[in-house]
DNA sequence: GCTTACTAACTATCCAGTTAGTTTGACCAA
DNA sequence: TTGGTCAAACTAACTGGATAGTTAGTAAGC
């Protein structure tokens, strides 16, 4: 038999999208089973037919959440064009991802304050093919004469920080609102995503930013914070 | 009878230093109350005795933590200077409270995450202070004509989210060190410190930043969030 | 008649919070 | 000095309500 699909999807689509909420929402450890099934609408037995544990269910998760941001920078840098344009493609193909997997920002901060706890190989492999689609940028600016030396690292958490931390943090924002100074106002996505483009930009304009250290010391790290 | 001091403190220090530690390694909900008893060498009723439940322990040590963070750069900003080297100043602040309290990063996270869920209004408080104080930095700086207008909560996002990323990442770094591209090499905190310094400065020194938008929007995504 | 999709009800464990006490030391009165 | 009183500091053992995962069986299409 194939699967039964009621409106919304079929009982396994409605299971990912329940328990990418519930597992957003409340942690692996603070969601429940018996919450992501009734959500989904399913028999929590089912959940164990479509998959083997509530920790497999997490991981497949964040793996697909990961393989869209993946394949989304991926491209950017496949398309080409000068290194700055494909930075500030770069930068937004991460917010829109957020955007499109409300759930993903809020997983991903969990998940860092967790130690990675629930990440596998194959999880990891897809953040890998972010910031190496990151490096290859900075390379060819680099390559260029556009860009100054950075350490890819530092500009990956330059960028990817800032647009994680606002878009999970709607929730908390709007719950204090009304403790919050008036004159603070609540951005827009395409604000941050302006500013982290110029705050990135003009990092890496200016040479001189991560370079200075250079000189003044000689132990332990190699003496750039750096590039390739 | 006074407290009963053995080895590390009071047997009330060791229990708020075991839960800061579980509970930024486990979050609230995968924080055991029998594990942090046990971790402080005291019997689970105490933690009872000091504290009136597992909630409000969690929201002591949150409270004291932001507290920290607002007494540090309420420091700065009252010691005066200009408006530049206050910021630079008022970054590295955020990044030693950070260090100060090693577990702060990681519990920040997850309550953004959460959407404050544990929050109550003494600490939103502590938070207040700490953009506000910014927000006062950031009008300084703008009345002497050294920076542009920003929106400061954008800004506050841009200075706090990198630090609290890098430090709270540090265990999923080194975990997965070994499946990362050899060339990304981990940065150090002055590293980091750094570019947030030189990215905000950079972001404040150019006017325009942000502002295009009080004037052009007629539609809904504003004209330079933006690609190319 | 075989596989996929589904269900109600169960089990075994875990865990926040409680209870009913015991121990310890400070202070004081005889 | 002794012995009594009190409150703070501490303990072992319990309780009740979750909760992850299982089981044994049913329906429905191919």
């Amino acid at each position: 038999m194939v699967s039964r699909s009621t409106p919304n999807g079929t009982s396994r689509e409605r299971l990912f999208a329940a328990a990418a909420a519930e597992f957003a929402a409340k942690g692996f450890d603070g969601a429940k089973v018996d919450r992501i099934a009734a959500r989904a609408r399913i028999n929590k037995a089912m959940l164990y037919y479509h998959f083997h544990s509530k920790a497999a269910l997490y991981r497949d998760i964040l793996r697909q959440m990961f393989g869209t941001v993946a394949g989304a920078v991926t491209a950017v840098h496949e398309q080409g064009g000068p290194a700055d344009a494909q930075l500030r493609r770069f930068i937004e193909a991460i917010a829109l991802a957020a955007e499109g997997s409300p759930h993903f920002p809020a997983m991903w901060l969990r998940e860092i304050a967790e130690g990675g706890r629930h990440l596998d190989e194959s999880i990891v492999h897809e953040m890998r093919r972010v910031i190496e689609t990151l490096g290859r940028i900075l390379h060819e600016g680099r390559q260029a004469g556009i860009f100054g030396p950075v350490n890819p690292f530092v500009t990956q958490i330059g960028i990817v920080a800032p647009l994680m931390f606002f878009s999970a943090s709607a929730p908390i924002r709007e719950r204090f609102r009304h403790l919050m100074p008036t004159q603070v106002v609540t951005p827009r996505r395409e604000d941050v995503v302006a500013h982290v483009q110029a705050t990135t930009l003009a990092a890496l304009a200016s040479p001189g930013t991560q370079r200075a250290r250079a000189s003044s010391r000689s132990s332990r790290r190699s003496a750039r914070a750096v590039p390739t």
